[in-house]
RNA sequence: CGGGGUCUAGUUCAUCGGUAGAACGCUCGCUUUGGGAGCGAGAAGUACAGGGUUCAAUUCCCUGGACCCCGACCA
């Protein structure tokens, strides 16, 4: 990708009052652009992070043989209003709703286990057909009080959710610790430590939940936690009286947090109360075991920038960077050294290497060099006078620079 | 929804009761190339909206809006 042809450029300057990291790295680099509170675009650059992520989940998910599929986005009022949570006051608050000129009322997704759960009425179930294990990419669209902190917390998001149907509790907890398992592959391959925590469930459920934490000081919630990893529990339903962790006896420490997942184990109630159930074997109508599970891609996104970033800029997991390669080229007026860069970007694609190469002319190399560290791709290659017949490479994470030939260099990355 | 702050050029911000300025960015020319280059020229603003006070309002007052922060709430 040549940086010439990219839209937009970088900005010297961190957008007005924003004060989260995210939000200005992630603004000043050209990942994202706010449309109003609470909304983003997904650039060139957020887009490309954003797709590498997913397919991480993709590929994770389908391994526990979930199916992809795509609902949508905007539902009847009558599909929610057989689970109840039309009516719903607390769902109320976030959930967004509508009418067309015809007076008839729907609302925005915010979620989809309604949606999942009227599909898969409509199938006739019997045993012989469970589990059934759905998930989607979608957007989410949340009526936030107050959306806040760039990118992580808006009014429109993008969410990975599955759901899972079984016949019995027994199957439900052990696909729900199948996909606690998954998850936590997942986020090992993003590069994100996270911590699988205790908390309440919220609108959609009475039972407690797992959520997916990731520590860090800018972080919403507050964990309580055995440094052991017995114990971790969101404030939200932490009792606290226990001062020493129930399992090893360990102090309980608190700590600033972010959920980037979670998952809920929702038992028979929406089955129940939709009335949706499947045949046993004599027969007779079941309820349908139902859990859901979620990630925010776009949240991971902005927790990588929180959790990965220096003075200079963000510095991106090779996992999910938008490209490999920042292929810098200096002194590109003298025609040799930019065929050579040229001919270096070329070898790099042909090797399939995904290069970003910053080829403009008239800009001085610390400008270029700002940009790359803005930017944060994994490795920085340049090419100038003064390279000679080698490759300056230098890691975004790591001061030192080496001098490699092209050989080196593929075997480096 | 409560509390606080902000709103002036594409961006970040100065300014001021007498109709607006810088830096960055952008355009053109020349120069320049290892950490956000230099010189020159240029384009660019109904000062968030509406109302009020005033001879005169971008400036003071009121109402509304948007955005940010804190709180309540939440992936």
């Amino acid at each position: 990708m040549l940086y010439s042809n990219y839209f937009p450029k970088t900005q010297k300057q961190d957008p007005t009052s924003a004060e989260a990291v995210n939000h200005k790295y992630l603004v000043r680099a050209g990942f994202i652009d706010q449309l109003m509170s609470g909304s983003w675009t997904l650039l060139p650059f957020g887009q490309r992070v954003i797709q590498k992520i997913n397919q991480i989940i993709r590929e994770e998910l389908n391994q526990t043989g979930a199916l992809e599929m795509a609902l949508p986005l905007l539902h009847p009022k009558e599909i929610w209003a057989r689970s109840g949570r039309w009516d719903d006051l607390k769902v109320d608050e976030i959930m967004y709703k509508l009418k067309d000129k015809n007076d008839r009322e729907y609302c925005l997704s915010f979620t989809h286990e309604e949606i999942v759960m009227d599909l898969l009425g409509k199938h006739n179930l019997s045993y012989k057909d469970l589990p059934i294990k759905l998930y989607q990419f979608s957007t989410k669209f949340r009526n936030e009080l107050r959306a806040k902190s760039g990118i992580m917390r808006g009014r429109e998001f993008l969410m990975k959710d599955l759901y899972s149907a079984h016949t019995s509790e027994e199957d439900m907890l052990k696909y729900y610790e199948e996909v606690k398992k998954s998850y936590l592959e997942i986020f090992k391959r993003i590069g994100l430590d996270v911590y699988v925590v205790e908390a309440a469930g919220g609108v959609f459920t009475d039972r407690n939940t797992h959520e997916f934490q990731v520590f860090n000081p800018a972080g919403e919630d507050t964990i309580y936690y055995c440094e052991n990893g017995d114990f971790a529990e969101n404030e939200e339903i932490y009792d606290p009286k226990l001062t020493k962790c129930p399992v090893c006896g360990a102090e309980i420490k608190t700590i600033k947090s972010t959920e980037v997942g979670n998952i809920f184990p929702l038992g028979t109630k929406y089955s129940q109360k939709m009335e949706v159930y499947y045949k046993d074997e004599n027969g007779e109508n079941q309820p349908i075991w139902f859990a859901s599970y979620g990630i925010g891609p776009t949240r991971v996104m902005g927790i990588l920038v929180e959790v990965f970033h220096d003075d200079k800029g963000i510095i991106w997991p090779e996992a999910v960077a938008p490209f490999k390669v920042h292929l810098v080229g200096l002194d590109l007026a003298d025609q040799a050294i930019k065929s050579k860069v040229e001919k270096t970007y070329k070898l790099l694609q042909v090797e399939g290497i995904e290069v970003l190469y910053d080829d403009r002319q008239d800009i001085s190399p610390g400008e270029k060099f700002a940009d790359a560290d803005l930017i944060g791709l994994p490795y920085r290659v340049v090419i100038s006078k003064r390279t000679g017949d080698k490759l300056e490479v230098k890691r975004r994470d790591k001061k030192d620079t080496e001098f490699l030939n092209f050989e080196q260099l593929l075997k480096r990355i």
